[in-house]
DNA sequence: AAGGTGAGCAACCGCATGTTC
DNA sequence: TGAACATGCGGTTGCTCACCT
């Protein structure tokens, strides 16, 4: 059994308002409220409108203090940000900008700011391109400092483009916001933020991929590894001396059977380990998904004492998190995810 | 001038959640 | 406690208008 429509659909007016049915609603509305029951109202003011319709005419037309167009930078500013973490959730954005409704925001998004923020991400990358083809050495990026193509400091950018893009495209961000986490790949999710971590941690530091026909790491080495892992780390040099990362050592022997090198560090194979890698935090490519005991390789699964029920249970939170706007503060999160989304327009202006 | 096309936007639809009885 | 109903929300649709050929 289905439900009962709301209204009798069949007896009802649909599609553009009527100066009249607005004033009508306006007038009825400004003298005794909605009385709490959008269902009842057209029937007493004499519109053959559905109730639903009726609300949302008033919430984004008739009622007092509505602005329509003529966004501001400011306000463009806030949408992206709040898009940027929060995806989607019109409301919520809606809150942070008085006199806007969500439809309007909805609709400019969509429209304009959605085009105005990925041209610009266009644009810098064809700059990227432009600026690797004119290099009269002909070099590489990766053998160019300053476009290292191997996971370097502009990993670090790298990176947090390839969150802010999926979270354009998945209309999340688990960057800013750890309980959106797990709608996206969690073993994705969390390499990358560990790092986000440490490449923020060590400015100077550059990444790579390596393995080695080693069992163990130099004695010298320990003091900076988390876990040791046999023939597969991730190898980051800073300018003044060499670390091994405490990034994803497990991840890396996964990553390995997911893009397996086999010989010592070529600045070629670090190269196409890079490819892919991007591809692997693409979703493409590869098409990598790991199985059961490639999940169990990654500390951050470790962590989490991952199974597949508990899987379906943090997925299922992350769903009740991310679905009750009362369950977070987004007035931090803006501020948060503003100041993130400013270094990533600063970026673009510096390229 | 007429037809095609795309952008912008108002409104609708269906689902999820909240509330009431 | 659960069914019925109301509300809120986000995705989508379809209309209008401006621009292009």
């Amino acid at each position: 059994m289905g439900r009962a429509p709301c209204c009798d659909k069949t007896n009802v007016k649909k599609g553009p308002w009527s100066p009249e049915e607005d004033a009508k609603l306006k007038a009825y509305i400004e003298n005794f409220g909605t009385g709490n029951n959008w269902i009842a109202l057209p029937q007493k003011i004499g519109l053959k409108r559905c109730g639903k319709s009726c609300r949302l005419r008033w919430l984004n037309y008739l009622r007092p203090n509505i602005k329509h167009g003529g966004f501001s930078e400011e306000e463009d500013n806030i949408i992206c940000s709040l898009y940027i973490s929060i995806g989607s959730r019109w409301s919520i954005i809606a809150a942070q900008l008085p006199g806007r409704t969500d439809n309007d925001i909805k609709n400019y998004w969509n429209t304009r700011l959605k085009k105005k923020l990925l041209g610009k991400r266009k644009q810098a990358h064809m700059n990227r391109l432009l600026v690797g083809n004119q290099d009269p050495k002909g070099k590489s990026d990766v053998e160019d400092n300053s476009y290292p193509a191997s996971l370097s400091n502009s990993a670090l950018e790298r990176l947090q483009l390839h969150i802010q893009l999926q979270s354009l495209q998945n209309t999340f961000s688990f960057y800013t916001n750890p309980a959106l986490w797990p709608k996206l790949n969690p073993l994705q999710e969390k390499m990358i933020q560990q790092s986000l971590q440490y490449l923020n941690q060590n400015p100077n530091s550059r990444m790579q991929h390596v393995q080695t026909s080693s069992p163990t790491l130099g004695e010298e080495q320990k003091g900076n590894i988390f876990e040791k892992s046999p023939m597969n780390y991730f190898k980051v040099d800073d300018l003044d001396n060499s670390v091994y990362s405490p990034i994803a050592f497990n991840a890396a022997s996964s990553l390995a059977e997911a893009f397996p090198v086999q010989k010592k560090d070529t600045e070629e194979q670090v190269s196409t380990f890079q490819a892919e890698l991007d591809d692997f935090f693409n979703d493409k490519g590869t098409g990598f998904l790991p199985q059961e005991g490639q999940i169990a390789d990654f500390d951050c699964v470790k962590e989490m004492d991952v199974t597949k029920e508990s899987m379906i249970w943090w997925s299922h939170e992350l769903e009740t998190n991310s679905a009750s706007s009362s369950s977070w503060d987004s007035t931090s999160l803006l501020y948060q995810s503003q100041a993130m989304y400013q270094d990533c327009m600063l970026g673009y202006k510096s390229q």
